[in-house]
DNA sequence: CGCGATTTGTGCGTGTCTTCACAAGCGCTT
DNA sequence: AAGCGCTTGTGAAGACACGCACAAATCGCG
């Protein structure tokens, strides 16, 4: 992906000096245009208007303009974006001009799948460097890669200049694991386990929590469920009423 | 959890005649205070203050009292929370006081680490049927449930009265995965697949992207080295000079 | 060379979210 | 029974985000 222009061309028309403080409202929708402007340039487009684009990434079109008029100004008024050229200006401005290495914590059920994930390496990614704590799993090989013991993180942290460490470990481990990775420089944490993190100031953290997503759609059905409430779809018992809260509920332990 | 309150009390104190209309950010909160306060409940705590709920969250309190007062007032000045009422409360509003059934489609790399998930169980929700569309996996008994042929999904997911989908399979297949579904009867969907779904009104959709999530974090790895630019960390060659995008880009394809 | 079709970039009104700061309320102690 | 310390619930202000609507810019065509 993006080997446009000519081997042999002056190149260099893009100019961006330093990085422009994005809200971070659009940093967070920046890979998504990203993606759609990878499929894009994969089929053989090579502009797109801000309709089109915004359509392609789920957004409305004039927040896509302003998102991206934060970047400078690389559309031509009539024409639409150059394809080639945003997803240079995009990849330089998210820091993926850069591979970034990534540390992966917990090669559990999930971590295993993260690691065999190829979606790290085709979107600016490098896993290298795996770490467990169970004895049992330390020394298998996952993708070329060998699963090391939690015990060498920092130093291995270190020594591989990881960018951003991936916890998927247990919660109960994953303060301990994130502290160690703090101690080996890393000052960029995903975490998958359901907890808060602490970590120094000028350290991110974001956090993916499957549980959360599920509950928030829960919500939203809840809600359908209530309006609806007196065509009695069938779906549900749906008890606007309070009063058995309680009593529907012979479920116990949710624990840590 | 939550069978508080002695077995033979007059109980209900609770009042919760409609779903209030929560604000989207609230809700979005909701869960991660529901996890705080279930840690709470088993550490023996039966109280708790707004200061050590919010911190226990990871969120400024008076954020969470205003989340709160949404629901109603169960606090108590002086006092606090109950921990066991508010549980109630939450769980309530959110919808999990029905356990809500989930159909997973796509059993690979990361649908299997999902159905293995005992989050999905201890935190209110039920996994109720497995699709996938390869021969090989169709048959195949995880946990207990057998995988069903994804062309079965529509009619299943109607007999089942499956309440929420979850499409675990590559981004090509994602879209059709998500109209079965909403053929179905589904109208809550949770994507890990990298597209943008359409779904008529009324259906919800929450996605989950590690890759979107990786790149936000590189954004702010790469605003910090570009504030430490003189330092010079170590840490990076740091590039803030454009000049060498595409050099760094041997990478290609990313694709439906 | 000029005109019309098209599309960007953005000023501005609107709504949502966050945070501060404090009055009101509760329980405990004296 | 009154006072005191503590904590909730909320009014108001500020910050942020959204989306409309339009002027400015560009291209293609006659
Ligand atoms: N499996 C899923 O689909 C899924 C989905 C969302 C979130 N999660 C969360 O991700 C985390 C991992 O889930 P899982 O299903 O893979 O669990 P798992 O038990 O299968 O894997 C956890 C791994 O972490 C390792 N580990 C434990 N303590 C460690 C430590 N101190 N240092 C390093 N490694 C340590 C264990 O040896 C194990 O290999 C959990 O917090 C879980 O809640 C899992
Ligand atoms: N593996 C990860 O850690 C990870 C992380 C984030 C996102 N994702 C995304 O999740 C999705 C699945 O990833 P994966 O690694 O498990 O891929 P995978 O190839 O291992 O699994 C995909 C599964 O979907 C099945 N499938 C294909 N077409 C289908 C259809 N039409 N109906 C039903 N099932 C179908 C395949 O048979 C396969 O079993 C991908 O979109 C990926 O980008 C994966």
């Amino acid at each position: 992906m993006s080997q446009h222009r000519p081997p042999g061309a002056p190149e260099r028309p893009v100019a961006v000096p330093a990085l422009p403080d994005l809200p971070e409202a659009t940093v967070a929708r920046l890979p998504e245009y990203l993606r759609a402007l990878h499929n894009l340039a994969e089929n053989g487009h090579d502009t797109v208007s801000s309709e089109w684009l915004a359509t392609a990434a789920g957004v409305n079109s004039a927040k896509l303009r302003k998102d991206l008029s934060h970047l400078g100004s690389y559309g031509t008024r009539g024409v639409g974006y150059d394809v080639a050229l945003l997803i240079d200006q995009i990849e330089y401005v998210l820091g993926l001009t850069q591979r970034r290495t990534v540390a992966l914590v917990g090669v559990g059920n999930l971590g295993h799948a993260l690691a065999g994930y190829d979606g790290f390496a085709t979107r600016g990614f490098r896993i290298a460097a795996l770490f467990d704590a169970d004895p049992v799993r330390v020394g298998e090989e996952i993708n070329g890669l060998v699963v090391r013991h939690v015990d060498e993180l920092s130093r291995v942290a270190t020594e591989e200049s990881i960018a951003i460490g991936v916890i998927a470990t247990p919660a109960a481990a994953a303060q301990r694991v994130a502290d160690r990775l703090v101690a080996g420089g890393v000052t960029s944490i995903l975490n998958f386990a359901p907890c808060v993190l602490s970590v120094p100031d000028g350290v991110d953290v974001r956090k993916v929590d499957l549980a959360v997503e599920l509950q928030i759609l829960s919500f939203h059905e809840h809600r359908k469920a209530s309006l609806t409430a007196l065509p009695a779809v069938g779906e549900a018992p749906l008890t606007p009423l309070p009063g058995n809260l309680a009593a529907t509920d012979p479920q116990e332990a949710i624990g840590t």
